[in-house]
Parts: C-alpha cells; sequence; structure tokens
DNA sequence: AGGCATGTTACAGG
DNA sequence: ACCTGTAACATGCC
C-alpha cells in the first residue's frame, strides 16, 4: 500500500483539486471492500461539501457538515480524478501508472466542478466508512495509533519509554501502528538500512545513539519520500519496463542479493521474513 | 503452478 | 498483558 508519505501526497493532490466542492451524485459500482460500504453513503453524502481533507497515518479523512469519511487504501487502492467532460483520467495523484483498470472502479463521486473522484482498488484492502462527525474521538482504529512520525512527539524519550516494557525486535515494534504511526514494510526495511540497524535486533538492545539515528533517518526518509512525491508503490511499472523515478531511492526493499548501495561496504542484501513479512538488510554493514 | 505483493485484523498459543 | 506466527481478505504478476 501507500504509506504515509503516499497517502499524504494523495490528501495533497485531492485537496488542491476537490477540497470546498460539492458532491452532487455518488455511483457505487461495488461496495464489497474490505468492510461493505454503507447504503446509506449517498444518502448522507449527496449535496454535501467537502469542507477539509485530512490525514492520519495512512487514513485519509474527508471532513463534511455532519459526517466524516474515514478512507482506508489498503494495498492497492488509488484515487483518480476525471474531468466529466472529456472522461480523460488528467490527474491520478502520484500514480503513473497506466494500466489501470476501469473494472477495478467501485466508486464515483460527481464533483459540482465538473471533476469525478473515482476509487480503483485492485485488492479491495481499502475501506469507506462514514462516521457522525460528533464522534471523530471514539473512532477506535484512529484512536490506539501512536504518533505520527513526523511530529515532535515521536522523540527518543517516547522511544526510550515505550520500550521500557517491550522486548520486540525492532523491525516489529517499527510496524506496530501503535508505537509510531504511518510506517509500512518499505520504510521501515529503508529506515533500518540508513541507521545501519539489523532487523531482528531487539529494541532493547538498542544504545541511545542508535535511537536518536532511527528517529531522524525516519523522519528524514519520509520527508523525502513526500517530496519527491511517494516512492512505496510496487505495483506500479511503467509498461515500457522502465524503473520509474521513484523507486530509485530503494537502498535495501527488493534487492535480495545485490550489493550494498553503501560505496565502502561490499556486504550483500539478504532477505529474510519476519513475521510474515519480507525484510532486506545488509549483512555486512547492519548489526 | 505456486509464491509473493505496500495493510489490517482475528485467532491460537506461548 | 504482551508477543509471535498464521491465516484471511482479492487479485495479478512472475
Amino acid at each position: 500500500m501507500p504509506e504515509l508519505p503516499e497517502v499524504e501526497i494523495v490528501k495533497r493532490s485531492l485537496y488542491k483539486m476537490i477540497n470546498n466542492a460539492k458532491i452532487v451524485d455518488i455511483k457505487i459500482k461495488n461496495k464489497n471492500l474490505r468492510y461493505k460500504i454503507d447504503k446509506d453513503l449517498c444518502k448522507n453524502l449527496v449535496s454535501e461539501k467537502i469542507l477539509n481533507i485530512s490525514r492520519r497515518s495512512k487514513y485519509l479523512i474527508f471532513h463534511f457538515r455532519k459526517k466524516i469519511l474515514l478512507v482506508h487504501l489498503g494495498m492497492t487502492g488509488k484515487f483518480l480524478l476525471t474531468s466529466r467532460k472529456d472522461n480523460k483520467i488528467f490527474r491520478t495523484s502520484f500514480y503513473y501508472d497506466l494500466n489501470i483498470l476501469k473494472k477495478h472502479n467501485h466508486l464515483y463521486l460527481y464533483l459540482n466542478n465538473g471533476l469525478v473522484v473515482i476509487y480503483n482498488d485492485v485488492r479491495k484492502f481499502g475501506f469507506f466508512k462514514l462516521y457522525d462527525i460528533k464522534n471523530l474521538s471514539k473512532i477506535i482504529c484512529l484512536k490506539k495509533l501512536g504518533p505520527d512520525p513526523l511530529g515532535k512527539f515521536f522523540s527518543e524519550e517516547y522511544f526510550k519509554n515505550f520500550i521500557k516494557r517491550r522486548k520486540k525486535n525492532i523491525k516489529n515494534l517499527l510496524m506496530d501502528q501503535n508505537f509510531v504511526a504511518g510506517l509500512g514494510n518499505i520504510y521501515v526495511n529503508e529506515a533500518l538500512f540508513l541507521s545501519k540497524i539489523i532487523p531482528i535486533k531487539s529494541c532493547k538492545k538498542l544504545k541511545d545513539k542508535q535511537i536518536k539515528k532511527l528517529i531522524i533517518n525516519i523522519k528524514k526518509i519520509l520527508k523525502k519520500s513526500i517530496y519527491n512525491g511517494g516512492s512505496s508503490i510496487r505495483d506500479f511499472k511503467s509498461t515500457n519496463g522502465k524503473i520509474g523515478k521513484f523507486q530509485q531511492y530503494f537502498c535495501v526493499y527488493g534487492r535480495e542479493n545485490k550489493k550494498c548501495v553503501r560505496n565502502y561496504c561490499d556486504g550483500k542484501i539478504k532477505k529474510i521474513f519476519i513475521s510474515n513479512r519480507s525484510s532486506f538488510y545488509c549483512q555486512k554493514c547492519q548489526i
């Protein structure tokens, strides 16, 4: 899926194009996403104005007068924007994938500014959930989330305090959304590489210096990725087989058996599974 | 054909 | 309570 940077990019591009627009019609082609789309979605949102679009972790939140719409993109969810006139996709957030199949378009939002927002999701792990605005603070999946990795609350102090009573390996810790919210498999692998920490290392055994470094690198890589327009896309491949510019920044992810990208290191990238998720690290410089 | 894929959640067992 | 592993969800790619 899109991890934090990609969701942030989606949020920004949607905000630019559709914030303040009014929904004039909704067509649900397929309500069977991860959760069934509310029957009342149309009733509640048609003729309502999008007052704001925000992000929490990997969740998008559309704000309306009385309701909020919580959206998760799962692994393969995307928003496409088209113009009602020529039906041509002219804006696809950060996706450059030209192989978007219409059969995976599940939901259409028609707006009063002539644009149509399409939700496309091959694997259907994403979801749309509607809540009363007054229940915002009660949304369980948001409530349990740890701090945003880019915010000031994700600090050395917080980190050390959290791991006092835990003994997970560092990779699983970073994947734990209740510890820090928004990292996924790719950025965790990358951040650990940049910090020269082996993913199976017990978080208890991390030195202060390593924790500091890790926090800095997490913030750095997320910012860099946002700056570059998002990068953790795998189901994206240009039709001519060229590697998109977005993936050139991966140092370890998907580089099994390749040489470490560090000039001074001749280590090889090893792939292992940690809690069933693929993990990549340099056997020489990550310790 | 079988393994793998950016995420989340439920369940079983330690 | 915490932790891990496994499976599930649905689809496509190699």
